[in-house]
DNA sequence: GAAATAGTGTCTTTAAGACAGTATGTG
DNA sequence: CACATACTGTCTTAAAGACACTATTTC
């Protein structure tokens, strides 16, 4: 009988709010950055915040996260993967909400293109850290969205390690250099490139087009693309 | 404009049923078990299931997640660990209800313990693959808890390469051939016993005892334990 | 001594990091 | 030519797997 604390009574099943939050990832300018969007209203009225929406009674939740970006930030087709699921019972003062929070890593280019469209309001976070926990987004963040973008850094500089993300990122035809450049970004560190090299040759994901990078200032780098296969 | 399927109208917002669902493992005779109980009630009854309960209006997830292992299996203080949301619009065929499910891995003496106070039905799931999937447990398992399983078994066998996992599984002072017996229980595969052993002492984890196995018809082990630090 | 497991020592392979040195474009 | 980056080759280190061998208990 190791635990005497007091128990409350079981509780009452009840109906709650279901939402899903989105963090989309972009490289941009040597760092990460996310999408915010700039709430109008209460409560937090002002502050930054993930898109989001509620899901409706008879919607997947991926597709309420594909919503979420579409009408907040005009993005359609982005790979969406489940980062973690927030429901502390005060994290939304109005009424109790569990929100599943969903990733996605796209280019800038993509972003800025939907811009006009959107109502996007900040896209750039300095991140410090590299473990994760709670971000600075130079503005306070609305609920508990610092939490949530901190958990999804940490969780894409995992990912890095072994999956081939990224490539989605980057041109058809890119160098190695633009590759490891790309790396650094997410990981917000340098990287050996001896060892960078070898990894992503040895890797197979890769084949050399035959062409080489052009209008630059020195050596002109070979080009590859992903394998198809 | 790349997407020109038709969109369903924008979703009303609904309030939905939110669950937990737990999924216990524990090793048993050389595999990996779950603990499961049998459903009285429709739909699915007399199937399998994952223990769960509805999450109460002002009750965190974790404690929801805690009160299932508790009301339908008599079991406290165990260390949970959110696995994933499932909300396929049809996973419960009554309303709709996202679950979201937790693990835990705990030694089977306690299980066996609780066991008189709980409903607990059954303990023993042959584990076919070793990359996760859908779980064949036997019997059918209800909704999509044979998915739930499967990636409970695929997480805890990634977590075990690299955290500390399963020192609360064993007695307080053990031999590195128990551990190395854990460690392939869990994983479903033998390891190779000179790397394991290497890994476990360089890990800085272990401090010896100074004690050996008695009553065993062999050499005695070395026996270890975990190192407070 | 046989059986069974515990534990040691060494060799090979593999991958990462370090680093020297060469190659090839621009200014 | 200098400069910046691309690329190659080699050395070292660390960790894993393989394997041979020794050690210690019970029967």
């Amino acid at each position: 009988m190791p635990n005497k604390k007091h128990r409350p009574p079981e509780p009452r099943p009840a109906a709650l709010s279901v939402a899903v939050d989105v963090v989309l990832l972009t490289p941009r300018d040597g760092s990460l950055a996310a999408l915010l969007v700039r709430r109008g209203e209460e409560p937090f009225a002002g502050c930054l915040a993930l898109p989001g929406v509620l899901v409706g009674g008879d919607e997947p939740l991926e597709e309420a996260a594909a919503r979420a970006l579409r009408s907040k930030a005009g993005l359609s087709d982005v790979y969406l993967e489940q980062l973690y699921t927030f429901g502390a019972p005060g994290r939304d003062p109005r009424s109790r909400t569990v929100s599943v929070a969903y990733m996605a890593l796209v280019a800038f280019d993509r972003i800025a293109a939907a811009g006009a469209t959107g109502a996007l309001a900040a896209l750039t976070v300095p991140w410090p850290g590299e473990t994760g926990g709670p971000v600075e987004a130079g503005a306070p963040l609305a609920f508990d969205h610092a939490d949530i973008l901190g958990l999804a850094v940490k969780r894409i500089r995992g990912k890095l390690e072994y999956a081939p993300i990224g490539y989605a990122l980057l041109p058809p035809e890119f160098t190695l250099g633009d590759l490891q450049r790309l790396h650094e970004t997410v990981l917000g560190r340098k990287i050996n490139k001896d060892s960078f090299r070898r990894r992503m040759l040895a890797s197979g994901e890769l084949e050399a087009t035959g062409g080489q990078r052009t209008g630059v200032d020195y050596r002109p780098a070979t080009l590859y693309r992903r394998r198809k296969e």
